[in-house]
DNA sequence: GATGAATGAGCGTTCATTCAT
DNA sequence: TATGAATGAACGCTCATTCAT
């Protein structure tokens, strides 16, 4: 019997998690496929989560803010830059940590037939909080603030469709182009508040 | 008991799945629930279909079949303009049939993990061969018919693209929006023949 | 629509039924399986048996008969050159039709467990009931007709026995050996009319 | 929850099978007829062996130990002997359980359909091997240690073969008179070493 | 607190059989 | 008469979860 800290076993958990639905998929990822990835008892699973669901909520979370995890961004650089810097960090980060990537897109599907609806909307304002919370501390004085929620959605869209292009066709060149453009797309629709009309 | 043609049967199963893989996932459609969707028997379900994986490929098949099925594009327009109107149409008929528009995507998902890799591969070969087809017969003289298999995956991906936002912003003018952009951007990289470089 | 006299069928599905038995068993041996086996739809299995039960009923009487169907056998030859004779043409017929013998023994189980005990009573009294007549007919002046009843059970034993070993061991020479200590042991026993005691 | 020693819970499935097999034959026990008879829920049946082959698997190697568990056996009694009593004794222990002799016939039969042809081969290798060292202990400074793997086919196919007579003709007094011979013949072809040549 | 043992509900599939034509 | 179409019942098995220790 080791004994590991909980918080440890819970990460531990989710790590496992996200291997396991990264290559069986949300619904193949069952409670003792993961709790084998994790080198745990099945019981234990239950132990830290009351339910499965309790930990792909868990799951969602880390993959939410995982990728937004870098504390080095410098407030006031501009609503521009940062969403610029975001989305390519993000794209980055998934390349490097692909079962991360196929997770998010097979947990958002999975998300959506969640009986209880809720998971879904919790789904979102998670992976919206924390991005939220960075544009705005981004937002220099020429920003205009209001369109930090638009600008947060359309981010969280990219991300996901790029991924979802990757994953199909697992190619990262291709990956990289689309990239260059949305950015582009991104830097001059925010500059000259365009959108805002 | 109620003797209806094969044939009808089993369209009738397709349509159910349709209905269940976009209310609960494609492995939240047990055959159970097809079944009672179709209104019929468990076991009709497998004397018209040998598997639920058999089902699933018929599915497949419709999905991509039925968004194509206007027989009124006339021979010879020319690739652009055909694809423009494919993907206009496509997009069209899966806005107004969203169960088959959710299904496609979650289908979709469920192949990658499919044990048996083919079903993956199978499914992409139905979804282009249709489009292929289709494209072919629209070129004109003047178009590199070896552009043809080139821009039937981009249209795939197009596809399920836009497909993907819409279905998770669940905004059908944002999805116009984007559909006019992938249109210009389609004719503006087909007129010119610029890729056959 | 093939037309065949009904007989004609009646006798390929028993034939059918033999093949697929010693195959896969008797509960291996399911009706689609026997209906492809004899070439003919599900439906008509039913047609000529009222059921998979009836259709086993007349293979038990077939695999009872067949293996004694040689009309060559002389009156009055004695009961002991009779009994000899029919045990080693029985073992002949089966070492040519391995697939009848592996039956015999399939169905032999299978009827002990038929819910309705009736089977297994129907099938001894139709094994004993043709080589009884044969061996009264065969009785000479000199052998005590009360014996006949207790040599058929004796016979139809040793057919049971030397086939279970040959076909656990697939060893014809060793057959060969036990039919022949079979059959010397059979003829002392019956000559001396020691049983009478 | 009645909470039990696993291996106590393993051993009362292996029990109920073989009397769920003795009754309704080897294809005829389900999984169901067998939790039941174990008075378990289905699904224990499944957590104590991961398949219904494997817990038939246990069946087999029990049958094959059961029958000669007896310890008192000493060493160097010499191999004929030691045969006879392995014969008389199995046979004992047989005839106090006929629920034991029947499955065994039963499995035996099933397992030559397996259509995985290891378990034919399993079962054998089980049945011989238990009975294989029993011998080679006994064996006396006077006996060929060759004759061992021979003798013990012999025995086994001995066993089998008056197991089906008795199963068939339920006449106990005939198995006695049959053990008997068999035992005779066994001792005088062991006795000389006749066979050795 | 940590976990082996246990389970009700449900899965995809197959069966012998019946029915409509 | 012959047979595609249809089906209730049961199959072996897996699931997330709970309980006793």
């Amino acid at each position: 019997m080791n004994r590991i800290s909980a918080e440890q076993r819970r990460e531990d958990f989710v790590n496992a998690a996200v291997r396991v639905i990264a290559a069986h998929g949300a619904s193949g990822a069952t409670t003792r496929l993961i709790a084998d990835q994790a080198d745990a008892p099945l019981a234990s699973l239950h132990y830290c989560y009351d339910s499965k669901e309790a930990l792909f909520d868990a799951v969602f979370e880390a993959l939410a803010r995982r990728p937004y995890e870098s504390p080095d961004l410098e407030e006031g650089v501009g609503l521009a830059v940062a969403a610029s810097n975001v989305l390519t960090r993000a794209v980055d980060w998934y390349v490097e940590h692909p079962d991360w990537a196929r997770a998010r897109l097979e947990l958002f599907f999975w998300a959506v037939h969640a009986e209880d609806g809720e998971v879904a909307t919790r789904a979102y304002d998670l992976q919206s909080g924390s991005l939220n919370n960075f544009l705005h501390v981004a937002c220099s004085a020429r920003d205009d603030v209001e369109q930090v929620p638009h600008t947060t959605n359309l981010l969280v869209a990219l991300v996901d469709g790029l991924l979802l292009q990757w994953l199909s066709r697992e190619d990262e060149a291709a990956l990289r182009d689309e990239l260059t453009s949305a950015v582009e797309a991104l830097t001059s629709s925010l500059k000259p508040r365009r959108r805002a009309s």
